[in-house]
DNA sequence: AGGTGCTAGACCGACCGTCGGTCGGTGAAC
DNA sequence: GTTCACCGACCGACGGTCGGTCTAGCACCT
């Protein structure tokens, strides 16, 4: 039986099961058989949407980039606000956590935090940073410019903030991880106590009064327990 | 042609081999059939030393880890130094870059900075810090309480600092792929650039005096930028 | 409007070389 | 003579290739 579609709906199929199976399995451990198998196609369809299977990763890490990119500009890009606040709602739009906290986003962002796929991960944020890393260096210019901010080295500034957000990964990974009520209530409370200080952190480095910039709030942090939590049930 | 060697020496032989081919091809592109080639082994030899080509990696990041643990050690007890004098020798040992200041340790240390190898960076990474987080975070709260530090949450502080190191990777491995004279120049200042702000970070995560944590100094980076150029040329 | 011929490209699956890994056996050293 | 470092033929599975097939849709003719 030959069910023929458009390239384009073939390679979102494909990427949607690698995705699953990225998540569960690992890069390494799930091969191109597994995935044609899921999508029931053959091997030569396969290579005919990706050159390899390496590319189909590639793939995966550019829509998840794109989709943060995405997320990420919309509020950089708002001259209505001050710098400062955009500053605060960017990095509450950046952060891993945040992308988790729908069941279908729970599903789709969990390959990336899977301790086996760091290849994957890095590929991500290399390419997340290329398009985010210079509307950051712009706003923290314009709040030194302004006097809102204070430090001596706005591009390093942003390297270091952008490097920041990955401090949490390996305790994301251990919710995704988790499976009991106790242990995921456990973990996201030290989450949340991370991000909190995290967020401390750049205030000092912009030079802010300690407690401006709040990366978690308990009620987001409660929302992920509370969906991880139904997942993890399923 | 049989030589037989003590399995201690054997070992670290394919491992010293294995450095040199994952620096240049990366882990995946090696196969334990070039790493046997190279060592004129046989692959049951192989695979009477290592369980598998993973195990091999394990080993190589464990003898890593318990390198930069031991420079790390004898500096942290030293209870004859107050804390602020301990954590800055500290962070001047953990760093990245000093470890490929002379033409052996250059070589040695190679394979971590190839993007190709995130794996062996990362599980590196993890085993060191097992060792040294647990130092660094006893230096901080003995700061905290001598009240030469100032930091909301030592641990938080000393899972950033740690996560910081890594903040020069990508440019490291630039410098360890640059080729050319004024390639390496114009890299290695951008480095003694990147390490000098994160030092000026470190002194804002825990309250102290800009300007009091020093990573990087002209000399050393000269010194790196000149054994780096011999190893471009041999 | 309804056939007809043709082409692009989605899809097939047998096949290939290479890989990581196994195993029964060999020989040197103490 | 026991131990253990070492050998190398062998295995199944893997990523990837290739010649070929099938079909949706378009141009063209009646």
């Amino acid at each position: 039986m030959r069910i023929v579609k458009s390239a384009g709906l073939r390679r979102q199929e494909l990427l949607d099961i690698a995705l699953k199976l990225f998540a569960t399995r690992g890069y390494d451990e799930t091969s191109v058989n597994d995935v044609i198998e899921a999508a029931g196609l053959s091997k030569g369809a396969f290579y005919h949407h990706f050159s390899s299977k390496e590319d189909l990763m590639k793939a995966l890490a550019i829509r998840y980039a794109e989709d943060a990119a995405a997320r990420a500009r919309g509020v950089l890009e708002d001259r209505s606000l001050d710098c400062f606040e955009r500053l605060s709602r960017f990095l509450s739009r950046m952060r891993d956590t945040k992308a988790a906290a729908t069941p279908e986003t729970y599903a789709a962002f969990a390959p990336l935090f899977n301790p086996e796929n760091i290849d994957l991960y890095e590929r991500t944020r290399l390419a997340v940073n290329e398009v985010v890393r210079p509307m950051l260096v712009g706003i923290i210019r314009e709040g030194v410019a302004e006097q809102t901010f204070d430090t001596p080295d706005p591009e390093g500034a942003a390297d270091v903030i952008l490097h920041l957000m990955g401090v949490t990964r390996p305790t994301v990974a251990e919710l995704y991880a988790a499976r009991s009520r106790p242990e995921i209530d456990r973990i996201s409370r030290r989450l949340l106590q991370q991000m909190t200080y995290i967020g401390t952190v750049v205030d000092r480095i912009l030079g802010i009064p300690e407690g401006s910039i709040g990366l978690a709030d308990c009620h987001t942090i409660d929302e992920v327990a509370r969906v991880w939590h139904a997942s993890a049930v399923a």
